[in-house]
This record gives structure tokens, C-alpha cells and sequence, in this order.
DNA sequence: GATGATGACTGATACGGTTCAATGAATCGG
DNA sequence: CCGATTCATTGAACCGTATCAGTCATCATC
């Protein structure tokens, strides 16, 4: 039942009379072969139609060209556009991608880590759930370099790649302020999330700096997810009119659409009861129910970038070259829509 | 530079005083091991930081414990939902998956399938962008069983794992008719794909067992995505009002949502002007400027069904067994919400 | 106390490639 | 025409693990 035809370089050079050894330089030194011999080696792999064993060349190299990726939630689309930038590049260059949805869990978040090393993965691009490298040092002593995605550098022990979210907090917290807002809400978490620290600590510096009346309320959640928005947004349609805020800002868009659901389904009217910013600008924000404002990452640039220093770390590791870690901070960028627009006092 | 620090099973071998055979024992048959030598050996592990090299087991077994897997378009939250089930699977079986993604391009897709050949995954999860089986039929040659996602089984060579789109077009026609639309539309592309084909035949099915004066416009689009649906949306919004479609169905809820934005863009009401059907119902269906009526598919479940008879049908190769490929075909399920709710009449 | 039987461990071999020193043939300059 | 150089090819060693036929000691059995 088992086939089992495995046929190996042995096979090709025994049918193309020549020995292993040169069937192995057709295909890396195709130079070093005579033009002849090479095609009767080319026929003899047609023919058997051979397809090199990846296991083997990469137990005598030592190295692999699969590229391991940790994200913290496949099913936000944020990851996967930052995915796509990098398997788009790593494509290019030969490698092979492999994702892995730590789903954020730290237990998952090893695991996956685990099994990288034990593929002995050419090099791994993390997006961590919290601030620990331990792990990933580890990783880099046996030679496996580590790119840190979605999260700027607390260590300079390793390149990574992001966006400065104190900024993009502050960006929002001020938008909001700008459309004349006076009792604000930031909702997201949980808080061992840089991200989720970064971008509230950005919005309370607006709120600080603006000074003046200004009431801040933050509403903590479990994850950053849809549900996650639609129950906060029960939470808050709840509180009373007069103390709940007019205006919220959420750590990304999949709570901040949770949030459009949630308050339509309370019966309050976005923007005009509340307004709604979003984080990171994902295709749906544009197409929510209100079209949600949002503070843009540019996602695929940091997908291609993350892989760029890692393709360059790999091949400094190679060559014996010298490796200078980077941290490339993108700058994120406000797009204003309906979900914040002025509310019209001219309503009749 | 470079460490190479690299801890084999012979290290840990000598440090514990003992065999490269018995170290290989602790691991995979603790049982034949002595208590106290095992204790040594694991001992010796920790100190050393040893782990196993993948590939030199593999190469040693001929099979790996890692899972390819081929989507056609992973910004589509459909696929990273199945993918989701599939992993979740997996992730159990100590299976680690490798997502490549085809963007519904033809060499990418065979190059994916090439790279996961070379290697020698343990098997592969395929959502085809077309019905050819032949390079499928290479992989399974060589001992590598091959699922078919989203997409029941032309061959009965393969297992498969899909949802009944005939049934499910049929149910979007029968709801926009029995809301009593006139004049249809359906939008999507290419038709190279299944999917695109079924849902529409289905839609055609119910509108000529519904008889009746009922016009069906077809447009056709390049790709499933959200750009593909705006600039539907622009077609069609410019048709003379007597002829425009006052119902549309998209072939998936990316052009739906698409189609959404576009309408709006262009002025016309939904569903006052144009009422829109999508399929899928991913989660951003509901959370649309309208909420999407859908078709939905059990996402999770597909991918859950497939990874389980793939794992069912490598344990069946392993041990020998005879297996019988089956073909799995889930029922779609009409989600009706506000994008094609009737008409009101009654409007002052 | 000789005989198996059992249990714990060893050592060699194989997996399928890459790499490199060595070999032999052909070419070249003088 | 010969030594030197270049070119094409070979063959063996090696990567890190699993497996399996043996080896050796221990123990129960009669």
C-alpha cells in the first residue's frame, strides 16, 4: 500500500552514467559541468522525474530556507497584510513561509518557537505578545536569527520592525480632542500588550498636553477582537448619558468595528452620540457600517521590511560578515471619515 | 561569526555516558530505558540545551510531521477562518502547518506545490484555483496524501472537503426573488473558478424554476476582492435606472462589501436602490456600512474536516491500511440581515 | 548449576544529499 | 615533446538521527 518509489540521486546518476557527485554540481555548479553531461543528467531527472530531498540538503547544510513566522491573531487582517509584505519578498528569495497563530498564548507562543528550533528554520520573524526575549536569545545562540515585528526594539540584541505607536496614540487621542470632544474613552487591552500600552499612553499624553476639562475613561478588554468591541460598547451605551463618553478610541480596528456593532445595536448613532477611531486601517475599516476613521500602519511595508533585515542577517550570518541590528520605526498616519466627523448641530 | 555551537545527540550521548542509541531510546521509547539512565540522559539534554534536529529525523523516517497548506487569497478572511480550523487541528496532532499562498496565480501555485514536494511534507491541504489534478496526482505518487478544500471532489482520487455552492446560489436566488427583485444581478469572477461557476448556476437554477418575467445580468470580474466590488459598483450604478439590477448577488462577501462601499459612493441606497447578497459570511458581513445578508459556509469546520482526513488518510499510508477517500460536502445557510431587507413602501 | 528468558544497552548501518581532495584527460606554452 | 595548467568527473566522508541485530548481565526455573 505504501509506494514507497522514492527515487534519489543515486537513481539519476546510475541512468545518466555518471556519479552522485556530479548530479549534485548539475544542480549547484551547473558551470563546473560539460554541457553534454548535464543534459543527459537533465533527461535522466525528467525522466524519473526526481525532485530533491530538502531534508537531506539541509542536514548536510546545516541551514534551511524556511522562514518561521509567529503572529498573535491569524484572523486579523492586520497580520496577515503584514504576512503577505513578507512572504511576497521571502518568495522572491527563495524561501518558504511558515505561520504560526500563537493565538495569544504565551503556552502556544513557545510551542510554536519549540518547533522552529527543532526545524532548525533559517531565521524567524516574531511577533511577541509581550516583552520577554529569553526565548528568542536562545534561538539566536544556535544560530538562528530573529526579526521582532509590530514591536520597536526595547533590546538591541535584535533587528525589528514597527510603528511608533506612542505617536499614532497621541495622533487619535488629539484628532479627537480636535472634533471637540471633552469625554473621551480609550477601549482595548489587555495591557501587557506594548501595542495596547503604547497607543493609550500616546492618547493621554494628547489629553495631558491639551490640558482643560477633559475626562479620560478606559475600558480594558481581554483581547483585541471584534467581540471584544461589541461587549465593551454594551458596557458603555449602559452608563448615562450625561457621564458616558462622546468619543472612543480603540487599540485596533477589529475592536473599534466591535464597537460600531455594538453601540447600533444599544441604539446609539456614530458619529453623532459617539464617535469612533480605530488602529492600523485594515481594508474594512472603509467599509464598516461608518466608515471607520482610523490611524494607519503601513502594513506590507512592515511584512517586507521585517523580512529584508532578516533575508540580510541570514546572509551576514553566512558570510561571516558583521551584523548591525536595526530598528525601523515606521510613522503612522491619521485618516480622518465619517466615524469622527463634526456632529451637525444644524440637524433641522 | 558564526557560533555553530550546534549540540548533536552525540554530545549528549557522551555526557551521559552512554549510547547515541539509548539517547534516541529516552526519547521514543522511554519504556525500554532503565529509570536511572533515563534520568541521566534527560539530565544531559537540559545541561546541553539539545534539541532534536528535525531534519535529520525526517530524513531518517522519509516523512515529516509538518502539513502544506495553499490558499488562494489570505487576505480573505474565509481562508485564514479555514486555515484557523485546520491548524487548531493539527496544532493537537503535534502537526505544524506551512500556509503558502497562491493569490490565485497559477505559477505561484504550482511553485508552492513544487517547495512543499521537495520537502516531503506529510501531507497537503490544496485550495485549487482550477480543477487539474495531474500535479496532484505526482504528489500523491510520491506518498504525499492531498486533501481538496473548498472544493468537492471532481476526482474521486482525492479526498475533499467543501460546501455544496450550487445549493448555496440557489438559496441567494431564492431569497432576492422572494423578496420580490425582478431584475438580478450576479458578480464575480473569474470563471475559471468552481466556486465562481457553481454559485452562479445555482443563482440561474432558482431563477428558472421561478419562471416569471426575471432579467439576470451577469458582470464579470477579475478577481474575489474588495476592488473587484467597487468597480462593479461604479458599472453598474451607471446603468440607466430602468435597467439597473435592483438586487445583486456577489460570488463571496469581499466583492459584496466591495460592491457595498461603491453603491454608496455612487449615491444609490442599499437595499432601497439595490438590495446585495454576498457569500461566505465572514465576520465583517455583519459589521458592513449595511449589514450583509450572506450565504455562510462553516468556515472552522471545513477546515477542521479537512485536516482530519488528511491526518486520517497519512495514518492509514503509515500503518498500511486500506483508506477510502471520502468527499465531504457541507450545507450552506442563508443569513438574511439588512443589505437585502424588502423595501419599504411606506416611506412618509 | 546449567538453561533460557528477560531487560538494558551498544554499535553499526542507512537515510539522501553536499563538498572537497584526488584523479585522469585534454590543452597549452615554450 | 614535455611539464604545467585547466577542465570534467569521481569517490568517500560527513550531516544527526532511527533502528535493529547483537552483547552482556541478571534472574527465574527446573
Amino acid at each position: 500500500m505504501t509506494p514507497k518509489n522514492s527515487v534519489s540521486m543515486r537513481d539519476v546518476a546510475t541512468l545518466a552514467q555518471v556519479s552522485v557527485g556530479t548530479v549534485s554540481n548539475v544542480l549547484n555548479s551547473p558551470d563546473r559541468v560539460a554541457e553534454a553531461t548535464r543534459q543527459r543528467v537533465q533527461a535522466a531527472i525528467e525522466k524519473l522525474g526526481w525532485v530533491p530531498n530538502e531534508s537531506a540538503r539541509q542536514l548536510r547544510a546545516g541551514r534551511s530556507r524556511s522562514i518561521g513566522m509567529v503572529v498573535m491573531d491569524i484572523a486579523n487582517p492586520f497580520f496577515t497584510d503584514v504576512a503577505r509584505g513578507a512572504e511576497e519578498l521571502l518568495y522572491g528569495e527563495q524561501y518558504s513561509v511558515q505561520i504560526g497563530n500563537s493565538d495569544q498564548d504565551p503556552g502556544r507562543e513557545i510551542t510554536l518557537l519549540d518547533r522552529f528550533e527543532q526545524q532548525r528554520v533559517g531565521g524567524v520573524l516574531f511577533a511577541p505578545i509581550d516583552d520577554s526575549v529569553e526565548r528568542l536569545v536562545r534561538l539566536r545562540q544556535r544560530g538562528i536569527p530573529v526579526v521582532i515585528v509590530d514591536r520597536v526594539g526595547s533590546s538591541v540584541d535584535f533587528c525589528s520592525v514597527g510603528v511608533d505607536d506612542l505617536a499614532g496614540g497621541r495622533l487619535a487621542g488629539q484628532h479627537l480632542l480636535d472634533q471637540g470632544h471633552h469625554r473621551l474613552a480609550f477601549v482595548g487591552g489587555p495591557s501587557s500588550l506594548a501595542q495596547v500600552r503604547d497607543r493609550r499612553r500616546g492618547m493621554e499624553l494628547a489629553v495631558e498636553q491639551a490640558g482643560g476639562d477633559v475626562s479620560l475613561l478606559a475600558v480594558s478588554t481581554p483581547t483585541l477582537s471584534l467581540e471584544a468591541g461589541v461587549s465593551s460598547a454594551g458596557e458603555i451605551a449602559a452608563l448615562p448619558t450625561g457621564e458616558r463618553p462622546t468619543a472612543v478610541f480603540a487599540a485596533n480596528d477589529l475592536v473599534a468595528i466591535g464597537l460600531l456593532q455594538g453601540f447600533v445595536t444599544a441604539g446609539l448613532r456614530v458619529p453623532d452620540d459617539v464617535a469612533i477611531i480605530g488602529y492600523d486601517d485594515i481594508a474594512f475599516a472603509a467599509a464598516a457600517a461608518v466608515p471607520l476613521s482610523s490611524v494607519r500602519q503601513p502594513r506590507e511595508d512592515i511584512g517586507r521590511k521585517s523580512a529584508e533585515l532578516l533575508v540580510r542577517e541570514i546572509e551576514a550570518a553566512d558570510s561571516g560578515a558583521p551584523h548591525r541590528h536595526e530598528a525601523v520605526r515606521f510613522t503612522p498616519q491619521l485618516i480622518a471619515r465619517r466615524s469622527t466627523q463634526p456632529r451637525k448641530r444644524a440637524k433641522g
